[in-house]
DNA sequence: ACAAATTTTATTGATTTAGGTAAAAAATAT
DNA sequence: ATATTTTTTACCTAAATCAATAAAATTTGT
């Protein structure tokens, strides 16, 4: 992991937006958010989702890319699905309809 | 993770599942379905995804437990959402409604 | 059957997660 | 203000990801 900016910081001063490390710190967000929405605290919910409380306090603060059966039993303990703690409905990417069967042009995919 | 063995196996010698490998192997099955839907081999995936070809084929074959970022990498390379794939629409998790003020009994929870 | 492409598996090495423990910092009570 | 709870951070060790490469196995096409 590198530098811990918040979006508008970087914003404001022109710095190119890691989506990543935004991802991790957005989806620990969710998890905190579910975590007091249950009335848990860190010790608790770290203990219900086999992890230690500092490993859950990383997680939660986006310093650490956690490993998906992580995220899963999180999420399991917190009893919501793990697709909604890493999901941001609103930036959702844009399904392309159908399929060109001759294969793609890798060139302008990227 | 531990030992490797479809369920069906799992099943027949009533070996107890191991849900966070399951959920590794559907995962990967979804990805490798997603990327069989664009018409990508392996070498393009992975070069999309910013991950090794070997990596990429242990993470479809639910043989590695892989990184968040890892994990939206490879959903961004092939214009998905992260959650639809780890989701199972099917076997989600109910959501109850709402929240007891006073806290929770642990007890119950497990 | 043969050749080519695709996928799987293995190995080595660098980086990182995660547990455990402990201590510091912050937030919440009394 | 003081005490308690909660959260953050640091250090250490073990285990796992991941890249890179190469080789084996499988699939596909001619």
């Amino acid at each position: 992991m590198a530098v811990l900016l918040p979006n508008a910081i970087k914003r404001m001063i022109g710095m190119p937006h890691d989506t990543d490390q935004d991802r991790l710190i957005r989806t620990g967000g969710r998890i905190r958010a579910a975590r007091g929405a249950r009335g848990l605290n860190l010790h608790e919910l770290a203990r219900l989702s086999g992890i230690s409380t500092s490993a859950l306090s990383l997680i939660e603060t986006g310093q650490r890319d956690l490993r998906l059966t992580t995220l899963c039993r999180i999420a399991a303990a917190l009893r919501v699905s793990a697709g909604d703690l890493l999901e941001d409905r609103d930036e959702e990417v844009p399904q392309p309809a159908a399929v060109r069967p001759g294969g793609y042009d890798l060139g302008d995919y990227t």
